[in-house]
DNA sequence: GCCACCGGTGGC
DNA sequence: GCCACCGGTGGC
């Protein structure tokens, strides 16, 4: 493998009625030496720039994290599917792709880089890749890793999963702490198209749901046993992961800062075609596994970058219609 | 009426 | 440009 990229896809299929169905994974094709920190970050930034080279620089430590969580959320992925076939996983139970109103993508599996081979391995249960991520920087994962649920894997099984367009990459953040124990920590991905990537919501023990340090801190001074309990806002992170596919997220229209002579006003900056990716494939069914090769892009791993959001129709609409997208190429 | 989801926006 | 916060509201 040469020097490739690094990314951390997320793949998301999509969900389904309203939940489920999705498969979010996020991958990252590149080498990886061991520091995983300044792999990781450069993934983050880098990669939506398209430049390969910041990119990877030395050592992209690929982390990714898909669950499936038949309800949303809670995290339970199937049991480890066979390494040498892993298929994203199938709608759940009764998804038919398009029928829902809401399809929204949802995580569907989590996976890890190796940092020696490179090769992606799907993380059984949710709870374990947060484990995993909380301290991946001290501990970068290896295939050996996985000997704790997988005794025989080792760097030279194939991988377990690669980018496909059946889902949607995105890259996590690194050393994330674990949510205290009882609380849960969702991850909601926002169909395509929207002004946000994701949303990260907290659920106390109560059931109560936080969606930012502001109410937490305010929760947990007004249910001082939890404070007693050792729950710290350490122990709490809203970042949010970033989507490999680069038009996944409407930008929004640069701020109009008033301009003193108002020839600004007005909406520079709207929809240009301009904007959309120009990778973006030609349709939906076809396959958008884009050869990126460009220099450094050559993995034939996870790399594709197809941007379903060919052209933004109105917002919703465009909600829609990616969603749409989304969720037919896994249909399809 | 509730709440999951979406989008606006202020601050950096 | 990104992130954090949170108000609005459609769909249940």
């Amino acid at each position: 493998m040469q020097s490739s990229p690094t990314k951390h896809p997320l793949e998301v299929e999509r969900e389904e009625n309203g939940f489920d169905g999705s498969t979010f994974s996020d991958h990252l094709d590149k080498p990886l030496r061991q520091h995983l920190d300044v792999a990781y970050s450069e993934v983050e930034e880098d990669y939506s720039a398209g430049d390969e080279d910041n990119q990877f620089s030395e050592n992209a430590q690929k982390q990714m994290v898909v669950y499936d969580p038949s309800a949303n959320g809670t995290g339970e992925i199937e049991a480890v599917p066979d390494p040498n076939e892993y298929q994203p996983p199938p709608f759940p139970r009764n998804s038919l792709p398009y029928h829902s109103s809401r399809v929204l993508p949802s995580v569907g599996a989590f996976t890890v880089q190796c940092a020696y081979c490179f090769k992606w391995r799907l993380i059984p249960t949710k709870e374990k890749y947060e484990e995993i991520r909380e301290h991946i920087l001290e501990h970068p994962f290896v295939c050996e890793t996985a000997h704790e649920w997988r005794p025989e894997i080792s760097c030279e099984d194939p991988p377990d999963i690669c980018q496909d367009d059946s889902m949607l990459w995105a890259i996590d953040k690194p050393n994330i702490a674990q949510p205290p124990p009882g609380w849960q920590r969702l991850l909601r991905i926002r169909g395509a198209g929207s002004t946000h990537f994701a949303d990260v919501y907290y659920v106390a023990p109560s059931g109560k749901r936080l969606r930012s340090t502001v109410e937490i801190q305010r929760y947990l001074l007004e249910h001082p046993e939890y404070m007693d309990a050792g729950v710290t806002m350490s122990q709490f992170s809203f970042q949010i992961p970033k989507p490999l596919q680069e038009n996944y997220v409407r930008k929004r229209p640069a701020r109009l800062t008033a301009s003193s002579d108002g020839t600004n006003i007005g909406m520079a900056g709207l929809l240009e075609p301009s904007d959309v990716n120009p990778l973006a494939l030609p349709s939906p069914d076809e396959n958008t596994d884009l050869p990126l090769d460009g220099p450094g892009l050559s993995s034939p791993l996870c790399e594709s970058l197809a941007s379903e959001l060919v052209d933004r129709p109105t917002k919703k609409q465009a909600r829609t219609a990616s969603q749409q997208m989304c969720g037919s190429k896994l249909s399809l």
